[in-house]
DNA sequence: GTTGAAGACTTCAGTAGTAAACTTCGAAGC
DNA sequence: GCTTCGAAGTTTACTACTGAAGTCTTCAAC
């Protein structure tokens, strides 16, 4: 889950079959097969990001308030992470950590304090409104996914998956990590 | 292909299972195999756009300037369009769209002239540069595509393919299209 | 015990985006 | 032929991020 926030509108797309015949027509060297998987997989992973950020803001936080307590959820009680920590886990900044922490605490979701036992740290910890924020996203969350896959049997799904993960491991092969910033979560 | 751009460093992604297992820790209702296949769908796009980010810093373009060469070349001879159709077709303000436009004049891949016939409108044209750089990153992106799928044969090809439609036009039929910004490209 | 270096977070300057105000050209009404 | 309206782009104000500089605490060395 991640996704869409600001409000320029969806990008207004062309047919999936027109992109391809347009991408054979200007680099006649593309394998229209290979094509035709990626972009279907892009594509979908775009649809389904504007679809958990239209719940998020429906439950009034943003993708960029949500990914924090996703990881503070992530790592169990009692939800406590540093915010060095946190920017390491989300591939951010210490600085744009600092102000996404400003935003949750003003809204009660996270709390922050310095580390007695060792004052250089800081402490963020979700607040029980923060837990309950976050389970709020993972039911509708749920609904969507389920009425996404709703037409595939469990066969199907087991089998999509299978592949998905051996891409998967494909890339992170190639990509040992380190890197490029991105952009989704799960 | 869109992607990363910054560089606070790849997000420290757990163990596929590992946040899997996480989520049913936290949230007990969740379908652990709708689960596995929405995280490794999420997680398999977010990877291949950080290695389409990469080839995009090694052409010396950001994935914004990218999306724009890429509209233009898509509607085809003569690779022209306005600003305002470039932002919808982008899902940006015009106000975006300037500022890209400027600094793709800057570096010469297109070329920015009022329409003689219409003084009001602008037109944006692809230059010879610009249209290279775009083939250079298509070469870059179809080599890495094919190493991706290596591992699948034409059927498997084709089934993943066929199953990734299905569910994108799930998606787009719940989501007749409008609305919330997105985040990544074809 | 004081000094110096390292680490953790915050603050500052610069970039890219949105939303909304503004400017200009073209078309229509009278 | 002037005026008004609308469409197309640009400018302005504000937000969120990166990268680099700055502050404060801790730890080690002397």
């Amino acid at each position: 889950m991640t996704a869409a926030a600001g409000s320029a509108g969806a990008p207004q797309e062309l047919d999936l079959d027109a992109q391809i015949a347009a991408y054979q027509r200007e680099f006649p060297e593309v394998d229209p097969q290979v094509e035709k998987v990626v972009t279907a997989l892009g594509r979908l992973n775009r649809r389904m990001n504007v679809a958990y950020g239209r719940q998020l803001v429906d439950l009034g936080i943003s993708s960029a308030e949500w990914e924090v307590l996703k990881a503070l959820v992530v790592v169990g009680r009692p939800y406590r992470l540093g915010p060095g920590d946190l920017a390491k886990r989300l591939g951010l900044t210490p600085a744009a950590m600092t102000h996404r922490i400003d935003r949750l605490v003003t809204e009660g979701l996270v709390t922050r304090e310095r580390d007695e036992a060792n004052r250089v740290r800081v402490i963020v910890e979700l607040t029980d409104e923060g837990r309950e924020k976050w389970l709020q996203t993972m039911r509708l969350a749920a609904a969507f996914e389920d009425e996404l896959l709703q037409d595939l049997n469990t066969s199907e799904r087991a089998a999509l998956g299978e592949i998905l993960i051996r891409l998967l491991r494909r890339v992170e092969d190639s990509q040992p990590d380190a890197g490029g910033r991105l952009e989704d979560l799960d």
